[in-house]
DNA sequence: ATGTGACTCAGAGTCCGTT
DNA sequence: GAACGGACTCTGAGTCACA
């Protein structure tokens, strides 16, 4: 499994725990609905300023984020 | 300081313990030499596939990685 | 509330050389 | 060996209608 893909499944699993919808994620990220929906899928080679917006809306910091993602292989 | 800026600085931090050129950095992980000079210097907004490169050249976890970032602040 | 296809366009990423 | 520049190509960012 590719690295944009966990860092979807793991962005998903913490906005699941946090309680929101790809939606609300989106509007607190400002970023697109379909765009968070595209990552979730591992679609999408996102930069790191997305990256960043998504850990910070999500409250998680880097490290443990891809501590997270490292969890998956 | 925002975090690219922090991520080359990491970087270059992490290719002159490894005793790299950043020619021999960027041959080894499959990206432009010049691209290598931009990203140390903080003015590439890279994404998840250029990490990911890096991070395997370097050889440092993305977890271990980011933390190094975090201590910047 | 999420998925998909199709789109635009700024910028990610490359290649050449010169300082 | 590294920074800088110009001139590229290609892909990520961001949006929309529709299912």
């Amino acid at each position: 499994m590719n690295l944009q893909r966990k860092f979807g499944l793991v962005i998903k699993e913490l906005r699941l725990k946090k309680g929101l919808s790809q939606e609300s994620l989106a509007n607190q990220s400002d970023i697109d609905r379909t765009y968070i929906s595209d990552i979730e899928k591992g679609e999408r080679n996102i930069s790191l300023k997305i990256i960043e917006r998504l850990s910070e809306t999500l409250q998680i910091s880097l490290s443990e984020l891809f501590k997270k993602i490292e969890e998956y292989e």
